[in-house]
DNA sequence: ATCACAAAAACAATCGATTGCAATCACGTT
DNA sequence: AACGTGATTGCAATCGATTGTTTTTGTGAT
């Protein structure tokens, strides 16, 4: 009744078991004549036979998993990324991977643990989306060993292979669309300072401020976590702040969110009295009352690009640069 | 340079490699004397040695990873309920279980090929949050060679252990919330019927509306997704209903997300002109403009028993039932 | 000094698939 | 008829850790 393993299959077929290890493989398939390869892996299907994969793992050093690295599973970006990532490395694969998940929740230390764990497990490549600056002696020694690729978030001077968003180019979109509204004052809500991710929207963000002539408030405002609580609670800050900024850049839509409820609270209409753009264009960022203008999130090129990232590291492809996608302003109601 | 094998540290050490695994391990370390513990320990850390998971899993039969079949991963109650799941069953584990994870995206049969990947992984365990009628047998079948959990949505005349959220209970509070406010005319919209979930929902929510004699509109509305623009253009079918009711069951915060914005658009306001109540009280629901009503999902009671029943099966354990969990009405806004 | 007994360590088989190498076979060539 | 060639298949080692079964070592008792 239980599923045969090859040893079973080749004693029932009166062959070996290289033979059947030969029949059922993609490339060596053609090493076995065509009829006894037939009858192989008809006998297989019929009985049901389920290769072990763990055993296969330990013979040929891959084991047909990749150690998937995030920060936080609730968040709708990093979740399609990570789908995009799987489609693009499955693609046209005979022996897919499957991912070994982990999430960080920014805590310090924990992709440590996390990955010797993903490198116990003999995963054939790790994407981690959750490198911080913390993590990056980690992430090099782990590269030593196996594929690391990093998406959304780089390092400074790292010389790991990375999938990025120009978050550069967001905030300066951002500020440049500002511009075009007519605003002169402005702010920025801006996330932890962990990754590269909102420092270079915030840089972006100053940068066309200033070329633009607007007057950015001096004091950019840190949220603990990119939340929308924290940002409900940023908006006092940008209300302390004199001149009143008329436009607020919130580092992602999270935080956009938070700082709608408190803007409402306050009895002031957006985009009149406040304008506001967020960061991502997660799907309820198109269904709230007033619609979202925020930056849209290059989901699909940077996971797709991460995928074939890993799949040229994994073949010993040293052409394997890094490269960023440019985010996309959409525009709605809140501007 | 490389990390050393048990072999190679056994060459250093001047033992055998069945002392060094013994060393090493949790449970056998007692057969070791104490002083070569120590020093095999020491230098296991000193050298990096990092165990092979894979060549463990082959010999012991315990891969030490288990599978998360998933509907969406979009969805933050899958997620959290995951995350209750994964801290259940890994605390006080010495050995920790790391997640293969696998999206259905609710396409029939998807589970199938996801399934028989896990086997081969040979997967300690599977939990399934994404069972539909069509995997029933697939789930059986996989029962049979590995303790196979329900979370979330259970099956009809299934001999598997689950843990759910009482969804029929959770329709019944709406329906009695609805009454205590007086409301004599109510719908519901109800999410796609491959899952028990939107059924039970319903029926709990039919039986109270009866009992307290308010008229809900013959036909529930089915939405083919439960997402917040098939929440959109449900609204449609809602004012064509006649009578008119006066408040909405969404069975999940998606759709009523949806609504919020449709009902919005025809001018009524929220809830005097309409009542709504949601389900499953995702983040977004409380910082909404008019934070919703809604029935919190029982993440954490659901995913620690699912953790309790996992961790049963494995040891052999036969006492392993199926549990439900009230959810609880959150009064918000909305109602 | 001998023996019993427990503790510690070594020995060796094993998990299941993969793969380099050797053996066999069929067939065409000279 | 002997031989080369390529196609099939079998043989056997291997991946690295685990564990049941010895063997060795050490201790205390008689």
């Amino acid at each position: 009744m239980r599923r045969p393993s090859m040893k079973e299959l080749a004693l029932r077929l009166g062959v070996d078991r290289s033979t059947i290890s030969r029949a059922l493989s993609e490339d060596k398939g053609h090493l076995v004549a065509p009829e006894t390869r037939d009858r192989i892996r008809e006998i297989a299907m019929s009985e049901g036979y389920r290769p072990d994969l763990t055993a296969a793992a330990l013979r040929r050093g891959r084991s047909q998993t990749v150690g998937v690295l995030v920060p936080d599973l609730e968040n709708e970006t990093f979740i399609n990324v990570i789908r995009a990532f799987m489609a693009s490395l499955n693609a046209g694969q005979s022996k897919p991977a499957t991912p070994l998940i982990a999430e960080t929740l920014d805590q310090p230390g924990a992709a440590g643990q996390l990955i010797e764990t993903f490198l116990s497990h003999r995963v054939d490549a790790i994407i981690s989306l959750a490198s911080t600056e913390a993590d990056k002696s980690i992430l090099e020694d782990a590269a030593r060993d196996v594929p690391v690729v990093l998406a959304i978030r780089s390092l400074a001077a790292l010389s790991l292979p990375s999938a990025l968003c120009d978050d550069h180019i967001g905030g300066a979109i951002v500020a440049g669309h500002f511009a075009e509204r007519g605003h002169k004052v402005v702010c920025q809500v801006q996330g932890p300072a962990l990754a590269t991710t909102f420092n270079n929207r915030a840089t972006g963000f100053t940068r066309v401020c200033a070329e633009k002539g607007m007057h950015e408030i001096s004091q950019a405002i840190y949220t603990g976590q990119a939340t929308s609580s924290a940002g409900r609670k940023a908006f006092d800050a940008v209300l302390a702040a004199s001149p009143r900024p008329t436009a607020i850049f919130a580092h992602n839509d999270a935080i956009a969110l938070g700082l709608i409820e408190a803007i409402r609270l306050h009895g002031l209409r957006i985009p009149e009295d406040m304008a506001l753009v967020g960061f991502n264009d997660i799907r309820i960022a198109q269904v709230l009352a007033t619609p979202l203008t925020t930056v849209a999130y290059p989901v699909a090129a940077v996971g797709d690009y991460a995928g074939v990232l890993v799949k040229r590291l994994i073949a010993g492809d040293s052409h394997a640069e890094s490269r960023s996608f440019a985010p996309e302003l959409v525009i709605r109601r809140t501007t």
